[in-house]
DNA sequence: TTAAACTTGACTAAAATAGTCGGAATTACT
DNA sequence: AGTAATTCCGACTATTTTAGTCAAGTTTAA
């Protein structure tokens, strides 16, 4: 999962699409003003999310968006994955210049990087956006998990 | 924590450093053969490495390089801020455009990215070189974890 | 003396990112 | 019917970052 300032607006935007309530429409023009995006590049984003089938939309005037589910079933990885492509961790793949494909045993760090593509996957699959929006997430989740260890 | 390919290259240099044992003085020549890399390029890397304090290095024929600290004592996310600009989660910088500092309040993501900082950071420390030369990184690591939670 | 190896800084090509632009379609309201 | 608000769309582009090269050293073992 890449995480790019692009995927940081979206879930910036969804959050505020979220705070405004459930089933208004809201312009997109709204989101815009509120976090500082310009709303051109908005466009661009909401259509993505859109065709993913996170929210729902009406043209025209008093137009707007809304969420399509509850916010607490729209998780993060969800808004990251509409609006990035995939994946991004390993090169282990047969296209990549210097995977481990090539070689006739696996590179070490092989499964590493898979690790690392699932540990951030479980936080950000295991986030809402109710979560969010109500500020329930906190360092204080990660140190749990620490401490579980 | 930045993720590219230019971390996940020292990591896989210093995994391959680590695994020709512990004392022997191995040159980049070595390493660039057996894991594909360019020398120039990981002559490059080691140099940030080296300045980071997590090899040694020795000049001249027969030289080379050898882990300043046991494979047990040196993280992985030690390497990766050692070759890549260390933040880039989330822009409430001062200096950031649409960070959230600009306005009154805090932005309603402001502690969700702290928080995936601090997940990824968490999972990067806790994963020494010796982990990933014994392979004891798997997934089960993280399904660990999220049964923890 | 020679060759192996590290050291350094500057440079660059390519890719990805972030964001723009112009226009078209749709709808509410008057 | 007309107008303003709004979504929708694809293409385009400037900037930044990444990945990697290059040329010219310095140091050391044999």
């Amino acid at each position: 999962m890449k995480l790019t300032a692009k995927g940081r607006y979206a879930v910036m935007a969804m959050t505020d699409l979220a705070a405004q309530g459930a089933g208004a429409l809201i312009p997109l023009s709204d989101i815009a003003a509120r976090q500082k995006i310009s709303l051109s590049f908005l466009e661009q984003l909401f259509r993505q999310i859109r065709r993913a089938g996170l929210i729902e939309s009406q043209r025209g005037a008093k137009g707007g968006y809304r969420l399509e589910q509850a916010a607490a079933d729209i998780s993060l990885d969800q808004i990251i994955l509409a609006v990035d492509e995939p994946i991004k961790t390993h090169g282990c793949t047969p296209e990549a210049r210097h995977g481990c494909t090539g070689s006739s045993e696996r590179c070490l760090t092989h499964d590493l990087w898979g690790a690392l593509e699932s540990h951030i996957g479980a936080f950000m699959s295991s986030v809402t956006l109710a979560d969010v929006v109500a500020g329930r997430v906190t360092p204080s989740i990660v140190l749990d998990m620490e401490a579980a260890e």
